[in-house]
DNA sequence: ATTGACTTACTTGTCTCGAACAAGTATCTT
DNA sequence: AAGATACTTGTTCGAGACAAGTAAGTCAAT
């Protein structure tokens, strides 16, 4: 607080409002959902008029997508760097962990991500391709760390596939389930490992 | 078409206005998205004046919920005549069956509810209780075809619990994965069928 | 360092459209 | 024909979007 009426820069001002408007988004959209959050609520709930939600990013659905991205990047630096240099189920077990610990940690933000993912599907707006995307990389993902422990060995890329498949879907099952219920860690919890001894099960199977 | 002009109860009036408004809505939302569709279109879509969706159902989300049930309704009922009388692997295979077929079938109706359903996660409206409640009537329809088939003996209570909730989580997994690609029919397919050996898979092993 | 022209951040005013509801008209009922 | 029910039209309120305004930061010349 030391430096709280200094002389901020254009960049700073910008990258401070655009912080206070992510949170002010998030606690709205978590509280209340996305439809009922209006961009004027946004701006004046972050400290600044009515107007600069819808002034900044141009329309309702730009801030979301900034919501989204904003949030899917540290989460994916995070669940990169977890993953590093494991493969097989090891990796699996890695991510499905720190998938399950982010859910704790920034619960408020995590689920206003997947709230937003949710509900853009068919909503024919911008942040489906964002989300295609995140798809893309996970089973991008899940397959290379299936390959890279069995390769050229028992498990074809046709199984691959369909491993990979099943680890997605459930991921995204088990997410909605956690929106249900946020608060129920226990469930949660029981949740991500069932499915880490359902894929150990798959993966050991021919 | 015989009857086209001939006088109509009042009961007639309201049940073929809403079926009208039901297929105007079902129509918007799979186009636009429950968000860009308004209740004017709705009524005007059907046939009606702008005002007619608006002065039924009261709301918009007790227009959804309308939708949401009575496309859910219609749906158990096929489910479980599908089922009827089945236990165990058999049930849970039917089921599926079930399930994409419906999707095949009625792909425009089963789009607008999970659409719905999916969207309604923390939106915290009326449509969530419905939705809760048939989450618990699949959750106890697998678990009683579990029980059905191995009662009292390999597979306990626990486990139980742990396999059908694998399931409903898949199921929720594998309808978001065809809401994102609605025709490809081959995909949304595999994974109807890649969940029935993964159940397979589960029941054998104790 | 101060000044002043310029750019960028933010605010206020206004338009349009949708949801909601009230008050009206048309169609059925008995 | 009088009452009830289905449907329409008129109006209000609030949200999104954008234009026009004000405040704060930038930068070169003095």
């Amino acid at each position: 607080m030391g430096f709280a009426n200094r002389r901020l820069t254009q960049a700073e001002r910008t990258e401070i409002s655009d912080m206070k408007m992510l949170d002010a988004t998030v606690d709205l959209i978590v509280t209340r959902g996305p439809s009922a959050t209006s961009l004027k609520e946004v701006g004046l709930k972050a400290g600044y008029s009515r107007g600069l939600a819808s002034q900044r990013f141009g329309s309702k659905d730009k801030l979301m997508a900034f919501v989204l991205r904003n949030i899917g990047d540290v989460w994916l630096q995070q669940l990169k760097s977890a993953t590093m240099q494991k493969t097989g189920i090891e990796a699996i077990h890695r991510a499905l962990d720190e998938h399950y610990r982010f859910c704790l940690e920034a619960p408020k933000r995590v689920r206003a991500f997947y709230t937003l993912w949710f509900e853009s599907v068919n909503a024919g707006t911008e942040l489906e391709a964002i989300i295609e995307n995140i798809h893309k990389r996970r089973h991008q993902d899940v397959a290379r760390w299936i390959v890279g422990e069995y390769k050229e060995t028992e498990i074809d890329s046709d199984r691959t596939e369909l491993i990979s498949s099943h680890f997605c879907v459930s991921v995204i099952g088990i997410v909605y389930y956690w929106l249900t219920k946020p608060e129920d860690h226990e469930h949660t919890k029981r949740l991500h490992d069932n499915l880490k001894n359902t894929m150990t099960l798959l993966l050991r199977e021919h």
